[in-house]
DNA sequence: ATTCTCACA
DNA sequence: TGTGAGAA
């Protein structure tokens, strides 16, 4: 009887907890040798390999009840496919990581630029085509709120992962959020009049784009477009208090 | 030390 | 899909 192990020896022996050998188990995918007369589960040799098996393909994301099924009645046919389809889920995975990893060393970035430029000037730089898809659009008097946030909500699943751009133009207020496909709006490749700020309050946001209006003419610049309003709500992460605000508009020297 | 059950995430 | 607590 020695060279059985019980439920605690094996757990240590697999680096997996008691409990969850007695849940496979439970879910018919790993049973003990045989139990002693004092109600303890014995395990040999075949249930370590048997342990392993379903580790394994737990570490695949495979379901127990699959794991089970798997067991019973698979084909080396159907083993096959079960390891293609967790080599797509991991992919994805994989996909899903490198997008997060990436957005955030972009912010990581974008902080660091904020950060080290807390200058509030004005200054005029070239700027890329940007594509723009069309989110919501509403007048100037009009609030955001959830309720309206919610009721034009589309397919849109990241909201605040991404610059929110507010274009001004004829009293009215689209919001956009930048695309890499060329869609029908699009802001022009050009000199953009530019200025960073931080806005605690609403009211803040008129004031800058009044002194945009203000340095503009100042300068003698005529505009081209649309007064351009980008919103880093993700680097409020940082501040609560504050967003992050960068107001352009498009210029041609006179 | 191990068993079972229940509640909980 | 597990975990944690409590009683036996």
């Amino acid at each position: 009887m020695k060279e059985y192990i019980t439920i605690s020896e094996l757990s240590k022996l697999m680096n997996v907890s008691v409990h969850q050998i007695r849940y496979f188990e439970e879910k018919g995918v790993l049973y003990p040798a045989y139990t002693d007369t004092n109600q303890y589960r014995m395990y040999g040799i075949p249930e370590i390999y048997q342990l392993s098996h379903v580790l394994l393909l737990r570490k695949l994301n495979i379901p127990v009840q699959q794991i089970k099924e798997s067991v019973m009645s698979y084909s080396t046919e159907d083993y096959r496919h079960l390891l293609e389809i967790s080599l797509r889920d991991i992919e994805a995975e994989i996909d899903q990581l490198i997008q997060l990893k990436q957005f955030i060393q972009r912010t990581l970035k974008e902080h660091n630029e904020t950060q080290n430029t807390p200058k509030e000037n004005y200054e005029v730089k070239y700027v890329e085509t940007r594509f723009m898809n069309k989110w919501i659009e509403f007048s100037e008097e009009e609030q955001i709120n959830a309720r309206n946030l919610y009721e034009k909500r589309g397919h849109l699943t990241n909201l605040f992962e991404s610059d929110l751009h507010y274009l001004y133009a004829d009293d009215k207020v689209t919001l956009c959020f930048e695309s890499n496909e060329s869609t029908d709006m699009r802001l022009e490749k050009g000199k953009y009049l530019t200025k960073r700020f931080l806005v605690t309050e609403e009211n803040d946001i008129l004031e800058e784009i009044n002194k945009l209006h203000e340095a503009q003419t100042e300068k003698q610049y005529a505009s081209l477009g649309p007064i351009v309003l980008i919103e880093r709500s993700y680097l409020s992460m940082f501040d609560n208090h504050n967003l992050i605000y960068e107001i352009q508009v498009k210029i041609s020297e006179v």
